[in-house]
DNA sequence: AGGAAAAATGTAAGCGCTTACATTTTTCAT
DNA sequence: ATGAAAAATGTAAGCGCTTACATTTTTCCT
């Protein structure tokens, strides 16, 4: 192994070998590259020459030792193979980037112990602060966060009870406002295809939101007819059939999210119900789906990039010192076809 | 600042700490936590024991600066916002993560400098490797990375003729396979909506495969009505617009990919035209929106968890040093109603 | 039981960077 | 010009871990 010799070895070049070409220390290399204005012009020029000349980019594992900041924050979401996620993190990510933060992404597949080892996992990489979808873990893993001093923020939830950074919205009032608008349509017999509702909160604030709805129209929550089931087309499907078989079939199906609604679409074509005629469905998210779907599903529209641009605002104030207040963000009915 | 104790401090504790309340040295509990059959049961149970009682978990940034590997492997891909790369990506990470190693994702939103500046950033924050789309890039990227030594592989993409790591499809072969199938129906005004093909490799392969077919079937290729555009929907609706303009409009518009053709299928429909009586369209993927549109897609099927899974395998690999063969993958032509 | 080889453990030197503190250089009022 | 304050730069001590090498302990053959 060669040692510190005078020319820059044959290896990847270190900040020690932009300094030696440069003439200066290796402080100011540093310098140079973090506090630029701490500097003298000349030496700026002198040292960025050395930089470009060897092709020097900085090791930041070695910097995130140094420095015990990594300027990577850290998103855990349930899934990334549907789009419901997509565009609010890529939102998120842009975001970041222009303050010169990477974004890590982890999924946990809806698994609230492969959420907490993902969050154990990002904060040993040293993401300086996280991103978590909903409010729904264990009290210890809000214990570990604390402990570690991991600044956190939940998105795609909006609870104004819970004192927690936000960035959100009201699923339970979002689902409440379309089911009014159903009731007011007259509908007395509903269906709810939702995601399982105990470990996902989302899911259990929008199938609360169809009661709230069903009491106000003075009808019995308890006659909501439920499925509960994994987000995707085929569960779609399927939990429609199982709907449907009852001996007296809800004349509506509300879907905890548009995927779930583009397969009870699916199904109604399969048993040659017309949608919105012998049955309307509506969906949750307004993902690029609900819009083309064969019949164009009346949905919530949710802000995704916004929620994705705030998010990321806010998570930076909360690194810089800042004290940010949650958000509640508004959603819309988007009311197309299929209701 | 409180030094050496001999208790661990208030703070996130260290494997010193670790040691000290166990009674060994920092190497023990480093081997116990990395290299576990070099080291005695009892030993390994004391050092568990102080790991799980003071909470420890390991630094990596101090981990990847002493054994110069950080687990991490890096993918940069065009977008996160449609679902192109979702399910792919998704299957990518589940082997990864099976094998210990972290995914660090970015996007280039197709853009090559953003692209190169990724690759310099996923490089410096020590991915140990890069999965990346395509094999469109400057040279000196490929220079950059054989000097950094970066194991590389290109997915979506697989071209015979060029020796680099491959896991992939033959975009070309793909697309000329279906359009055979297009030219056999009779078709002779073909219109093709395309992502721009100057910097992306597959939709110059993709476009070429239509041409392939017409010069098969006699067609003149420079007839071929090609509309360049970047993927979205809208563009898919504007670009199909621009294409019937035409004095003779195409029979047939083959599109670079599915969310291309939905956006045509959009447009077709306003327009009054049916499908595919009056017009037909194609897409290319297979994702979901395909299967669920307005009129079923007929599209070529790509076997995206697949190559996800593969991809990974090859990675990992090549960097245990065995030397991984490049793998072309199937497609399938999916016939369904909109051709 | 004795001793050489093998296995387990310990010691300590970095990995490439940041930053507190020390030193040198520049600036500027006199 | 002069010296004190301000600005720029340098020195060097770590950050928390891995690992080559040294040392101690265990194993096992004679």
């Amino acid at each position: 192994m060669d040692e510190t010799k005078n020319t820059p070895t044959g290896q990847v070049p270190t900040l020690a070998d932009v300094a030696r070409t440069a003439g200066v220390s290796t402080a100011t290399v540093s310098r140079c590259l973090n506090l630029p204005d701490q500097v003298t012009e000349k030496t700026m020029r002198r040292v960025m020459e050395a930089v470009d000349r060897l092709g020097y980019s900085p090791n930041y594992s070695a910097r995130a030792l140094a420095a015990n900041r990594t300027n990577t924050i850290g998103a855990i979401i349930p899934t990334m193979e549907n789009a419901i996620f997509a565009r609010g993190l890529q939102a998120f990510q842009e975001e970041l980037h222009q303050s010169g933060c990477t974004l890590l992404v982890a999924s946990s597949s809806y698994e609230e112990d492969l959420e907490e080892e993902q969050i154990k996992t990002l904060t040993a990489r040293g993401a300086d602060a996280l991103l978590l979808i909903g409010y729904h873990r264990k009290p210890r893993v809000y214990e570990f966060l604390e402990k570690r001093k991991i600044p956190t923020l939940v998105a795609w939830a909006f609870d104004p009870e819970v004192s927690r950074l936000a960035v959100g919205f009201n699923n339970r009032a979002a689902m409440h406002e379309l089911a009014d608008l159903v009731m007011g349509a007259g509908h007395k017999r509903i269906g709810c295809i939702s995601a399982d509702t105990v470990s996902n909160d989302r899911a259990r604030e929008r199938a609360q939101g169809i009661r709230d709805s069903m009491s106000a129209a003075g009808l019995d929550p308890k006659m909501l007819q439920m499925v509960e089931t994994a987000y995707s087309i085929e569960n779609g499907e399927m939990a429609f059939h199982e709907l449907m078989a009852h001996a007296e079939p809800p004349t509506v199906v509300m879907c905890g999210n548009d995927v779930l609604a583009v397969g009870a679409l699916r199904a109604a074509a399969a048993m040659n119900l017309r949608v919105p005629e012998d049955v309307a469905i509506t969906g949750f998210d307004d993902i690029e789906l609900a819009s083309v779907a064969p019949v164009p599903l009346t949905t919530v529209h949710v802000p995704h990039r916004r929620m994705g641009q705030f998010a990321a605002q806010a998570l930076l104030d909360e690194l810089n010192g800042k004290k940010p207040d949650s958000i509640e963000l508004p959603t819309a009915i988007y009311r197309r076809s299929s209701f």
